[in-house]
DNA sequence: GTGTTTAATTGGAACGTTACAATGAGTACG
DNA sequence: CGTACTCATTGTAACGTTCCAATTAAACAC
């Protein structure tokens, strides 16, 4: 079967008897063109059922109108309303979204960039995997196209970044907890080697030390960063014999998990036991109990990336760093008072 | 700032020596190339730091290897899993993700298509927002390329689609609760005229019908497809004095809500009161009480749906559809048989 | 009328790749 | 030694746009 024949400027032109340049440029309505014919042009593209194509355009142009879209980890609501909101931003560009998952891998991470780039994207957003490192950026390294780290950004390399403020979010929800009464709180999940954590964890020592009071030993656990990880982490914790009275999670969706692993030992969160969160992803509203959390909501997140990216399309200018505040969401499972 | 000149295969061509034909040949990895010419070539490409443009070579080949993704609301954690799953199964044939999210809304349906195929991309995966019609299908409706509607499709269009059944599904479902004594049983949620709704009262219809029985009055209600809908709609029956003993619902995000609905007027779901979703969510699992419900898996389905699209590609044949049946996925909060 | 300005239109060279037909250099055969 | 092959390589015309300089047409001033 012939692929049937492609409708292109030239056959609108012919039939609309002008030239292809004056096709083109009614389709960038220039203003140098009347009226008249710009109509009668747009009669032939209806008539023909021309569709205009960006990748010759492109060629041409070297504005692709495409942005790549690297994430971490899609599984995780709060990438999934990130992505939403970053394309919901662009979309009135007329900018499209490429979208790859690379599933903490940084193997796929390096293969996505690559990929990315011979599509000719005019930025990319960029939320790197655990554990990245600067060779895992392939070609990006020695490239002048507009990056924006989201979330994390990789150490000792130099970027465009836009994050929560983790240690301000952490030092906050963990302050709040001290304010409550309770001193033996626990650290609990993410792993090792990922900047935020090292922030968070930065954040939980901070609250204490500001307020004078020695941090907990032995409190502070590693875990898959899924709600399987929650789960296991507070129960072996608990297993050990330990008892903490609080636990601040490296995110929702492990609070989750510990809040179910608490229930499972008989122990009611947000009664017996604060725990606090960190993203406020839509389920924490909803839980029973609701979850306490540290609000960084990937929506204004996504739309200050949009922003940044588009500017920096627009004029390469220097790295900027914008940390976002994160606002405390004070809800059932951090309890009362002790 | 001047624009960086990029560096084209002609500029690799003269620092290796050869023509620029030979290295178009080594980048496609052609038999014709012996080993010491492509090394040489290979060399010369890192050297100068060379990244290959598939918009141009797009032009030539006319196969952009983009796929373009339209999803309905990927809010929701179903379609994102779906995403996620179709991004799986399309990255190793070297395809990558153009995705859009339209929110449910017709217009923004209609502009999407046309800016991927503008894009050129070489199919589309398809979940149409509700409500949408032929008209809504903007240029792909006389383009011969290949689609595949997914979890939805539109009335009265012929097209490949590949979806859960619907029909079976409810049936199982509902079936189990008439077997457990459940005779008041409400349909709760969906809005009018998604073609799967229709389908799922369907099955809700015909289950009874089978049975023999005569299916409840009033127990049939509408609501908008999220925790809130299902939330104030179970609230909103219990109000006007109804009181069912079980409820199908939906989708299972509407059936959390209906839980909270019926928590927050001291019933027990899983107790007193049996719930049925549909869908499988992962938080289906971990919730409390855990959610009885009618697993389509999205893995499974963006697995179909890519193979299918994959297939369609390679060569345009007719339609297909493909229904993935369902599994029912008894867990606690279908309780115990009154 | 002629010359000058302004407004519309157009031809053709890019953009970076691939595909095809053509060329050249070996090698083998009779 | 000429012919016929094979194997590597290459020149060049596409692909569908945009952009620039050039052309034509129309409008105006004197």
């Amino acid at each position: 079967m012939k692929r049937a024949k492609r409708i292109t400027i030239k056959d609108i032109a012919e039939h609309a008897g002008v030239s292809k340049s004056t096709v083109s440029l009614v389709l960038q309505n220039s203003p140098l063109i009347p009226e008249g014919t710009s109509e009668k042009v747009r009669k032939s593209i209806d008539a023909l059922g021309y569709v205009y194509n960006r990748a010759a355009a492109n060629l041409r142009t070297r504005r692709s109108h495409i942005v790549g879209v690297i994430i971490s980890d899609i599984g995780n609501p709060f990438f999934s309303e990130l992505v939403t909101s970053m394309e919901n931003s662009l979309e009135p560009h007329g900018i499209v979204v490429m979208l790859t998952n690379i599933a903490e891998n940084p193997e796929r991470q390096r293969k996505a960039i690559a990929t990315l780039m011979e599509h000719n994207v005019d930025g990319l957003f960029l939320s790197p995997a655990r554990n990245a490192t600067i060779d895992d950026l392939g070609p990006l390294k020695n490239s002048s196209i507009p990056a924006v780290f989201v979330n994390r950004y990789i150490p000792d390399y130099a970027c465009n970044y836009v994050g929560g403020d983790n240690v301000l979010g952490t030092r906050m929800a963990v302050e709040y907890l001290l304010d409550q009464g309770h001193r033996e709180i626990a650290f609990i999940g993410g792993d090792e080697g990922s900047s935020s954590r090292k922030e968070r964890v930065q954040g939980y020592l901070d609250a204490f030390r500001k307020s004078g009071i020695e941090p907990p030993a032995g409190l502070n656990i590693l875990t898959t960063g899924n709600r399987k990880g929650g789960y296991s982490g507070i129960r072996s914790l608990l297993d050990e014999g330990v008892r903490p009275t609080a636990a601040f999670c490296y995110n929702d969706v492990i609070a989750l998990g510990v809040m179910l692993g608490l229930e499972s030992r008989g122990i009611k969160p947000g009664g017996d036991f604060a725990v606090f969160g960190f993203d406020d992803i839509s389920e924490a509203e909803l839980w029973t109990p609701s979850l306490s959390t540290v609000a960084i909501s990937p929506e204004t997140l996504g739309k200050r990336a949009a922003a940044l990216l588009l500017e920096k399309i627009e004029n390469n200018s220097t790295n900027e760093r914008i940390l976002v505040s994160p606002r405390l969401m004070i809800r059932e499972s951090s309890g009362d008072s002790l």
